[in-house]
DNA sequence: AAATAGAATTAGAATTATTCTAATTAATTA
DNA sequence: TAATTAATTAGAATAATTCTAATTCTATTT
């Protein structure tokens, strides 16, 4: 194992506390943690069979849906491209670079408040909030 | 026809100058501006039929997305559900009201700004914004 | 430690929204 | 009106995801 991080610890963050942690989950949410880029099922498939070379897409994908059910991992949709997975869970939105094709977190500036923005309807609860943005960065020299 | 609406008015709206406007895709840009909510290419279809019995799904997706691409129409995704069509153009979310099913445009306030939500990155520019928000509007007597 | 029960994993089939293909038809231009 | 270009169509193809049913784990109880 290449990992610099165990099972061990994986399985014992208080993120995925009270869920059951398989060999397969453990995987899973390590590869998650690992690059903390945004993959989808497919590449974190790839990515976890170096480990454990017998794991199943099918067993990636329920392990992805315990985790997201749990909250320890969120589901990040991008038009209708394939899900992608991020274990940030701090409030925050995401940035499609077209020209790198990078995927970008933009933290919620502390403070603000979506009704700052949005003209939410009287009474309404939300549950889930996502913000998207596509674009690209201005390469400036300045910069 | 019972609609109210004629072809000519809607091959003449602003919004699609410039785009041309064939049978189909001005039936299709009519039933968005009928029913303003937020249909599925399939649901499109169905309403188009009804008007035009020999329009194709396949004739449904291609109208859709010249209307998107001219700008005349928005593309809207729910996590990984059918992509949904809106003919308001004005900068706003979309609110999932998990209670009744319906998705309810959600204006955004004027005067406010995205930069002060956001941490955007320094020099991006942003073509497109998404926000979508899932939850429930509470019942309170009150209201 | 063995038996049990419930849950997770697996391979592969099924599903479903969407896109593609190739032929036909319609719209625009000359 | 003929020629040219673009749009429409039916049906096949694609791809992400979910489902199914059998197997294997894991945790719990003897």
């Amino acid at each position: 194992m290449k990992n610099e991080v165990t099972a061990q610890e994986i399985a014992n963050h208080p993120k995925v506390k009270g869920l059951r942690m398989t060999r397969q989950r453990t995987e899973v949410y390590r590869v998650l943690m690992g690059h903390r880029d945004h993959p989808t099922a497919g590449e974190v498939f790839e990515r976890a069979k170096q480990n454990m070379p017998s794991i199943s897409l099918a067993t990636v994908y329920n392990c992805l849906e315990a985790l997201v059910q749990h909250g320890a991992v969120r589901q990040v949709n991008f038009e209708r491209e394939s899900s992608r997975y991020c274990p940030n869970l701090s409030e925050h939105g995401h940035f499609h670079d077209e020209t790198s094709g990078k995927i970008i977190d933009i933290p919620l500036k502390k403070g603000a408040a979506l009704s700052d923005l949005l003209e939410l309807p009287k009474g309404a609860q939300i549950d889930n909030l996502e913000i998207t943005l596509r674009g690209r960065v201005l390469q400036s020299k300045a910069l």
